[in-house]
DNA sequence: ATGTTTGCTGCAACCGCTTGCGTTAGGGCA
DNA sequence: TGCCCTAACGCAAGCGGTTGCAGCAAACAT
């Protein structure tokens, strides 16, 4: 849970972005392990959103004995390596953007509990503002904002 | 435990916002009970963030017998009220808003662990771009964006 | 092959917070 | 003042995630 860091090879295809991971790990100083490899085969066949808990139950249908602490301490390794990247639900929960995926944030509707993606453009003036004001460079991805939708706004439901 | 009190408007002393609480509940058909008195109190002391577990502390020097569970609940309620305001931090913990406070977002470095508050006018652009293109209604308060700042950005920790 | 280094694993305990449930007690009303 | 309804409480278990530690095993060198 540090440092953003594309992947130069990210832009190519699910599989060659995963393929060159055992050499990434090992040109740092870091290891390939079984567990690891487990971890790496369930995230290649993932696309969008999932939490921890759901990769914990996919790693355990290929190896029942996965075990949670192993799983969210390679999760951490591979966001350091930029081949995934985390943020919160409006629980605060651990949401996980499985590469390749364009960066985004999200919203979510504290009524109804819809949730909606922000793309750059639309979060390009915050990001700039944020830039200039703070000069601070913001992670879109670590980004959920919540509020209310259109809908609930107009019909509030029940409440 | 109630004992009759010669001295009616003895009690009073909080601040204009809190003092109404009260009576805020039991017009929704809710309870003014020791246990609210005790985080109310707490509460009308408290200025800026504090955690839940912060305030569970604070309890306890109060009411020893203070149960975690209550104050969370409790909190839940005021927070319905409209007497306080929660966000998460970049780790996704809570952090309650005790107002009155300008409504504001955080920012977060994730490489020096430092943060900052975004107001309203820093957060202008982003909220009327949300407004326009996605209808929404957001909550400043709820918002913490994660990122760099321009000091780790020139001279990354050791990283 | 074998040894050595040290990163990684599994375990168990823990943290912040939530939830289900049986019991207590607030508070409107007689 | 006492009754009654039900909101709120305390407890214990649970959930998602983290951490310290002792043993294990990748990786590289011999
Ligand atoms: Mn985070
Ligand atoms: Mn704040
Ligand atoms: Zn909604
Ligand atoms: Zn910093």
């Amino acid at each position: 849970m540090t440092s953003p860091r594309p992947n130069p090879s990210a832009v190519i295809r699910g599989d060659a972005l995963w393929s060159g991971i055992r050499d990434d790990l090992r040109a740092r100083g870091l290891r390939w392990t079984p567990q690891r490899r487990t971890l790496v085969e369930v995230l290649s066949k993932t696309q969008g959103h999932v939490t921890g808990v759901q990769l914990v139950e996919r790693c355990r249908a290929i190896d029942p004995e996965t075990t949670p602490s192993t799983v969210y301490r390679t999760l951490d390794v591979l966001e350091d390596l930029g081949l995934i990247r985390h943020g919160h639900g409006a629980d605060g929960r651990e949401e996980f953007h499985v590469l390749p995926a364009a960066e985004h944030g999200h919203i979510y509707c504290h009524s109804c509990g819809g949730t909606w993606e922000i793309g750059h453009d639309q979060a390009a003036s915050l990001l700039e503002t944020l830039a200039s004001e703070h000069r601070f460079t913001a992670d879109l991805s670590h980004v959920t904002i919540a509020g209310r939708c259109a809908a609930c706004l107009e019909a509030p439901p029940s409440a």
